[in-house]
DNA sequence: CCGGCAATTGACCGGTCGACCAGTTAATTA
DNA sequence: TAATTAACTGGTCGACCGGTCAATTGCCGG
């Protein structure tokens, strides 16, 4: 006969915070009922509130766990692509778009994030900006990229020119003469790395 | 003495439909009550279902309305810029810009429609892109862009960079070393139209 | 082995939501 | 001007929401 589960505090909050990472995203915070996460995870509904008190703070904690475990592959992504030069910053692009196009949710979690005008999101990856700048500006005064570029915002064109097609996708579909994300990613390539080459 | 304004469904429709609007893109559709929107426009509940149906309708027609004031205002935008060659790509850039910053609750109105994959917004600018990628075509059968590039991959560059700009704006304050709307601009136009000059 | 505490449950609460409806008023038309 | 239609109102309903609470269960240190 089954057993009711052992009691495991960790592996209870682990399962209430996917689900509702499931769910949240999806669907966003306003639309999801406590009583839909209670079902999902397989808890009872008090049982979320004892965890976390509140449904606001559950989704406090979803986007608090999301968006660590985002910045930690991130970080794991950008040390991977170590090799110097005009290189790295093609491989970061590269990491960054597959990372993306493996990641739906993490899109929309931004998405939800910035509509509600939460900006905790930025304490997550602004280190992780901070890094990759630093990296651009050596290749700068290597001779690699030209100079004349802030290096912030070399990092924010990518981002956005990335994320946005993914965040867009259905909306893009319809554009006509549009190409498939392979496609995209290597006009947006060329376009970016000629036009971060050292100015003759 | 304030006589009751007199009878003018047209107006109310438009009331209801402005008061929404705001509502809606501030907050979102889930988090915006019927009630909300009949104190804003000054009107009573039952007579936004008497115009519109239901809450959805209404989102809908709301949406609907602000897609098509954007397609109007932008193909205006596209035909103002006229001067041909690489001018005209550069000027679309900078108008583009300056509409959304102009504009934020559009770039938010769209971020809502993606997130709920809502698909019509496709609609309304598929049109307008098809037309600024015929543009390029056209630039690049001239010479004065390179033409490896796919044309409509040129649009989705420069409106992806632009408009997760301001979708993310406060996300990315947090980002060391970033700059101002111009400073941004004014880098990404550099990267933007080297990227695409003629290749030797 | 027992006493305390956290994990867990199900019933329940006040409040608010979207929608509906019967009734009233003003414009339109025949 | 009588009749018809559409605009508009206030009240109300059932559903469902997030949150609470007393009671029960299982773990774990003394």
């Amino acid at each position: 006969m089954s057993q009711p589960a052992a009691r495991d505090p960790d592996l209870t909050r682990a399962r209430i915070l996917e689900a509702a990472l499931d769910l949240f995203v999806e669907q966003g915070p306003a639309a999801v009922t406590m009583r839909e996460i209670a079902a999902a995870s397989g808890v009872t509904k008090s049982l979320i509130h004892h965890h976390f008190g509140s449904k606001e703070a559950l989704w406090s904690a979803v986007k608090e766990d999301g968006f660590l475990r985002y910045a930690q592959g991130q970080r794991a992504d950008l040390e991977a692509a170590s090799a110097p030069g005009s290189e790295l910053l093609e491989n970061s692009v590269l990491r960054y778009f597959r990372f993306l196009q493996q990641h739906p949710g993490v899109v929309r979690m931004f998405a939800w994030a910035h509509l509600e005008k939460d900006d905790s999101c930025g304490e997550a990856d602004a280190a992780l900006v901070g890094l990759g700048a630093q990296r651009i500006r050596e290749a700068q005064q290597a001779g690699v990229l030209r100079d004349d570029i802030n290096p912030t915002h070399v990092v924010t064109i990518f981002v956005n020119a990335c994320t946005y097609w993914f965040e867009a996708r259905a909306h893009h579909a319809q554009w006509p003469g549009i190409g498939s994300d392979e496609e995209f990613l290597e006009d947006f390539l060329k376009v970016f790395m000629a036009g971060l080459a050292p100015r003759p």
